[in-house]
DNA sequence: TCGAGATTGTTCGGATGCGAATAATCTCAG
DNA sequence: CTGAGATTATTCGCATCCGAACAATCTCGA
């Protein structure tokens, strides 16, 4: 990101182009700037915070996850960050390797694996979520306090909206 | 995503096993909802526009761009799109394998690309895109026509301040 | 009891995705 | 003119990432 366009240069050259076409521009605007949003805030946070833990983005998220709601099935995982199941396989495969967390078959369900951190792997997510947590505050901070709460509402209306679909 | 918890159980058990910490729930569910948001958006637009197409997220955002600026350098399209020019090398081979784009080396300075889409690729983007943005305002319709602008202005702001740490 | 259907985690093949190294090209001070 | 340094797209190795196929397990009606 951060290209050679300014963000009003990109809408405008959009406008643009595509004049002609009888286009939701307002729409367009929205949608084009929450992907350019998540994808800079995901930049900034891999490359200030998680960079020198030598995670990844969905790597951190597992581990975030896991360390809300363990013991967590990994299914809840998959859903909870929001990548398929075979995805999950491969960074649990990578955690475990690492020692950050444990897999255990279910007593109860012979099909379900649940996933627990391990020692280290909490010791890790405490030294580092309050990181995590300083960096989000900047950025949230570019938007007023009062409007905070409505951002984050008119998010959460947005998932609501498209998962229901 | 669309788990067994809602967003309103997730938040709850955040801070009933962060209650400790200190941190900024706020800031936390500003950005938290921001990932959520987004990877619930882009996987609907997949599923209900892009899947029958056979284009992945990325490919499409790469026509997209080149569409809106072409002839397009290919650092301003790995730029625009908020991937690494790696990524879009394996991209540009793709696209270009399938007869959408092409790549021409640039006369003034032999170190560039220049990327253009073929005819195929006009009339894919033409057919495809008009049904994108319908997706876009249906879901940009759950925010109230006023607070659209608020909400893109908002989104901006985040963007501007994270690529400018 | 039992077996058809549903559910789960893994595997597989192929396409991203990235940092680092590389070759080609350009710039510009000396 | 020239060569050291900067810039660019590609290559390389490896870690995601996903849909589809699969084997193991569970459910539940008959």
């Amino acid at each position: 990101m951060a290209g050679q366009h300014t963000l009003a240069e990109t809408e405008r050259q959009v406008s643009e182009r595509l004049a002609h076409m009888n286009l939701d521009f307002q729409a367009m605007a929205v949608t084009s700037n929450l992907f350019r949003a998540a994808s800079a805030v995901r930049n900034h946070l891999e490359r200030t915070v998680l960079s020198a833990t030598g995670l990844s983005w969905t790597a951190f998220v597992v581990l975030w996850v896991t360390w809300i709601w363990e013991p967590i099935e990994t299914r809840q995982i998959a859903d909870e960050g929001g990548f398929s199941k075979a995805t999950l396989t491969g960074v649990l495969n990578t955690l475990e390797g690492r020692g950050y967390l444990i897999r255990e078959k279910s007593k109860d369900d012979g099909r379900l694996v649940l996933v627990s951190l391990t020692e280290n792997g909490r010791k890790l997510m405490d030294g580092l979520f309050p990181e995590f947590n300083k960096q989000e505050q900047k950025i949230s901070s570019v938007v007023d306090e009062k409007n905070q709460t409505l951002f984050a509402d008119m998010l959460r209306a947005v998932t609501a909206f498209t998962e229901a679909q």
